[in-house]
DNA sequence: AAGACTGTCAACCGCGCGACA
DNA sequence: GTGTCGCGCGGTTGACAGTCT
């Protein structure tokens, strides 16, 4: 229903456009604005349907689009995002002002999406490919088959939650709100009583950063939602079960390339980069579970699974040593710099390399982790459909 | 040198949604 | 309540360029 026939209209041109339709185009918006899609061929002169403008303009001819290379720092927010948002590619868009969805869409799929398969990373999910990662660890079969599960129900429920913030900040208009919204959005799943505004999703990784950290809080802490914040039904368990790995995964490879250039414009051949990063992997800890360290360790669990402590114990023998601590190291050092030798005193628990000792820390780093989405978040642009 | 193969990306297609009559 | 319009989105296609054999 309510299919437009525009694009059926006989006569009309298909196909690359050629620079006289651009500037036509170009000319036209650059005079009047593109007002209606579908009234603007014939106004222009253009022999096109109003779609094709539409998208010869919002994907080419756009003043304000960046061509070229995807600097490093867009990859890591690119495989961020899509981690959390999955293939919504506009919505990814808008915290890449500068790219289109398209571009970025195609970025995707031609280079990002092929990485992460050669590094055994299931770019769909985010999560290793070979399973049995998770039922590596005595005892943890169900709980991880319980998690992937969770985790999948989660992104469905992620999706729709995601959709009615964004009706209700359409509802609210361009208002100023991005920064005022409550923050009762993260606690309980059916709990989206109040979608109020575009911060909501934003809340999630509010709630996330400051107050799942098991080990690091003493527990799965109540912000925003207390000990709700526990439920295998919450939405904080979404963005950690389903956008933790592969964050940490994209992390580590954005620190993985000591190779970039000044611009920050990775240097050709990343793929090799890649392998290492790939080799790294396996040869330093022999298992890649930590490649899904919130999956492990986070609220992604019941609360009553985080807060026992022999799942604790459990938890603390993921081996989160050797890789963990080198990943967070590398994240430090990406996300404020080099200063993994610096000022927080990382280093030094770092360079002991001992599981239990970095445990701790390797909660913090968790959460400087998300503290580095959350910044990106922050950072986005306030019309953002998503957050 | 030439054909086959592969990668890239602009453009198209079909669908879903909200607005509106 | 229903149908139409207009738009935006995600998936897919196909032309072109580069690389390989």
């Amino acid at each position: 229903m309510g299919r437009s026939p525009c694009c059926d209209k006989i006569g009309l041109k298909k196909g690359p456009w050629t620079p006289e339709e651009d500037n036509k185009l170009l000319a036209y918006i650059e005079e009047h604005g593109h007002g209606s899609w579908r009234a603007l061929p014939s106004k222009a002169g253009l022999q096109r349907c109003g779609k094709s403008c539409r998208l010869r303009w919002t994907n080419y001819l756009r003043p304000d689009i960046k061509r070229g290379k995807f600097s490093l720092q867009e990859e890591q927010t690119i495989i961020q995002l899509h981690a959390l948002l999955g293939n919504r590619w506009s919505a990814i868009a808008t915290h890449l002002p500068k790219r289109t969805d398209n571009e970025i869409k195609n970025y995707w799929n031609t280079h990002l999406k092929k990485r992460l398969a050669k590094m055994g990373i299931d770019p769909v999910t985010h999560k290793p490919k070979n399973d049995a990662i998770l039922t590596t660890n005595d005892g943890e079969s169900k709980n991880a088959a319980n998690l992937s599960h969770m985790a999948q129900w989660e992104s469905a429920r992620l999706e729709a939650e995601a959709r009615l913030v964004r009706q209700s900040k359409l509802r609210a208009g361009s208002s100023n709100s991005f920064q005022t919204q409550n923050t009762e959005f993260a606690s309980t799943s059916g709990q989206v009583q109040k979608p109020v505004g575009p911060a909501q999703c934003l809340d999630v990784l509010k709630v996330w950063n400051g107050g799942v950290w098991p080990a690091a809080s003493g527990g799965v802490s109540a912000a925003g939602g207390g000990g709700d914040l526990g439920s295998p039904t919450s939405t904080l368990s979404s963005a950690a079960g389903v956008g933790e790995s592969s964050a940490a995964f994209a992390e580590f490879v954005g620190n993985s390339f000591g190779s970039c250039d000044d611009s920050g414009m990775m240097k050709e051949e990343s793929e090799e980069e890649w392998k290492r990063a790939a080799e790294y992997r396996s040869d330093e800890i022999g298992n890649p579970i930590p490649f899904m360290p919130g999956l492990q360790e986070t609220s992604s669990f019941p609360s009553d699974w985080a807060a026992s402590e022999s799942n604790r114990q459990n938890a603390e023998h993921v081996p989160s040593g050797n890789f963990v601590e080198k990943f967070t190291d590398l994240l430090l050092s990406t996300s404020s710099g080099d200063r993994r030798f610096s000022d927080d005193g990382g280093e030094s628990d770092n360079g002991s390399g001992g599981v239990g000792g970095g445990s701790g820390d390797y909660y913090e780093d968790n959460k400087n982790y998300w503290n580095s989405i959350l910044n990106l978040v922050n950072s986005s642009p306030s019309d953002s459909p998503i957050f």
